[in-house]
DNA sequence: ATCGTGCGGTCAATCGTTTGACCAAGGCAG
DNA sequence: CTGCCTTGGTCAAACGATTGACCGCACGAT
């Protein structure tokens, strides 16, 4: 059993060349003269000894480390997952290896640090809220980066989904079932999705001609969502609550649904729930939940792939083109007569 | 602005030092012997220019990456997110980097290639079948490894949890409950955490002295746990329908619950349900989901534990001592008199 | 006067790849 | 015969950090 690693030089040696060539080789190097005689005997050479290039060796040479980095606030949350798997299927398409990383314990600032210098070639952002201190420091050390589903103050490089339309096609699912008085549980105020899914929620009320229910905050849990769900109907004047809710993330709607059943009402018969983001779970659900799907993969996918040609200094706002549709299932209905 | 990179050098030039004090100095190096006023001068220089030591060029010398990888089937499923937090979390406190990659596309083999050589110092495959093509590998490339709750077919390096425990906790609260006849919804038939769970329900139903009753395979999914329960309750002979069920996963549980109203059965009048792992979720379910919490948490950190200090040829076999309980919730209750 | 030793550093080889520059031999045109 | 091009490679200097070996000086002991 071998285990002293292979390099170059091993296997030039074996193939009885110099290491220029058979780094040539190995990197497909167009300007490469070589006989296909001797190219063969490389590649053999290659096989035999199980040659592997050495990543560190390699990115100190060319300063790319073929590394993109993903920092998420927290692993648990499906949504995440699904951005996950788009870019690292896009990022494997590239030859990268993506880095996902959390905000665990300490901030983005602390993982920055552990990543250290020169590890990764791209920084995508999702779902973090502004820092200016950290990314005036990405642009210190020319990191490329991109916030996803994500703008914060004077930032100027993101890439979003059209939660704007996401909501309006909440609302106007709900409208044309019958519904009047309609609500909405909103995202964390600091969060930015919350802020254009509200927007939409409102200008869909508008041209619907309706006024806009009670908007409650909650974070983007179970937990958030029961909490936010409990004061908006404990607030409701008795006679004037609403038929239904706008609920801005699945997973609160979990927990809003909860509640409501907590205070005697039977969902979708008295009170109907829309929530933003389909998951596989939603389906399963009791009763089934009618979400708004988003291309949440493509996010993450289209993410990397402009992290991939991107000049540290440009600037990119682009809201994603991609299929947003009402999944329509148990949890909304007409409102009750 | 100034973005050239800033290097040893160009802090020992500012420190009027040699490139090597600094060095030992960033790394604390305890041999070295310096005048105070000498480390003040480079630490004031490294900070002065912001000097953060290029990993490429550390790695290349030290044959160490600090980072580690964790292999994953997929990122949607939220028992491996309790597992990453607890695996990132230590690998931080340990100054390392955890790169999670999942099955996506391509499996291992392929997730091995991009990482390359030398760009981790160990790895953790949590779930991931038997594959001894692919240990072997890891094994010629001098790469510790580690499964996570998975053995497979003579694996010698593994630390998993007390399934079978869990497993009776969960059977025995059943039992208690006045339940006589148990079924056990499965997970899929290559899996070892199943294999274990399957074997906790039979010994559990054993020491109370009660027949097994019919036991069905189903995908660690919603989706899977509907089609198990919905054949399970197809083949149970009318009068003879379990009163409950133990399901050995908590996403298949959600499917098994919304097959089982699908069949006409309220739980937990009809049909009582407990599952494993405990999630955030559960106790938003409709009905709340009675659970068997494992340390999922802390067998990602004990595996990276294990894996820093971890001789690549040593054997480890490890039942990670941990608290298991079961979590009552209401889709649980005695069996209908 | 010499030796040893502790202090406060310096020197330079090394890790494995990449890549611009260079070169020998053969062929061919003028 | 000379000059020049093409083919098929070779040479060696980087990249940036680490680390064992070494060194000059001062001081105290013998």
């Amino acid at each position: 059993m071998k285990r002293a690693r292979v390099t170059l030089a091993d296997v030039a040696a074996v193939a009885k060349v110099d290491r220029a060539v058979v780094s040539r080789v190995v990197n497909k190097d167009p300007t490469l003269n070589i006989r296909q005689e001797t190219r063969e005997r490389v590649l053999a050479a290659i096989e035999e000894l199980g040659y592997r290039p050495n990543v560190a060796a390699r990115s100190l040479r060319t300063s790319r480390a073929h590394m993109f980095g993903l920092f998420i606030p927290d692993f648990a949350n499906p949504v995440y997952a699904e951005i996950i798997k788009g870019a690292e299927a896009e990022a494997a398409a590239q030859g990268y290896v993506l880095v996902t990383g959390s905000a665990i314990g300490a901030g983005l600032g602390e993982y920055m640090d552990r990543i250290g210098q020169g590890r990764i070639d791209g920084l995508l952002l999702a779902g973090t809220g502004d820092d200016s201190g950290l990314t005036a420091q990405l642009d210190r050390a020319a990191i490329p980066w991109l916030m996803l589903n994500n703008r914060s103050r004077g930032v100027k490089r993101y890439v979003i989904l059209d939660d704007q339309r996401a909501a309006a096609l909440a609302v106007e699912h709900l409208v044309r079932l019958g519904h009047r008085r309609i609500a909405h549980l909103a995202g964390p105020s600091r969060a930015d999705t919350a802020a254009r899914r509200s927007a939409g929620y409102s200008a869909a009320m508008r041209d619907a001609g309706l006024p806009e229910g009670p908007i409650t905050a909650a974070d983007y849990t179970p937990a958030g969502g029961a909490a936010a769900m409990a004061r908006l109907l404990a607030n409701a004047p008795e006679g004037e609550r609403p038929t239904a809710v706008f609920v801005a993330n699945v997973a609160s709607a979990i927990g809003a649904m909860d509640a409501a059943r907590a205070a005697g009402l039977e969902i979708p018969r008295d009170l109907s729930i829309v929530a933003v983001h389909d998951l596989d779970l939603a389906g399963y659900l009791n009763p089934a939940l009618t979400t708004v799907r988003m291309p949440l993969a493509e996010l993450g996918r289209r993410g990397v792939t402009l992290l991939g040609g991107l000049d540290p200094d440009a600037t990119v706002a682009e809201v994603l083109a991609g299929p947003i549709e009402l999944i329509q299932r148990r949890s909304t209905a007409p409102p009750p007569s």
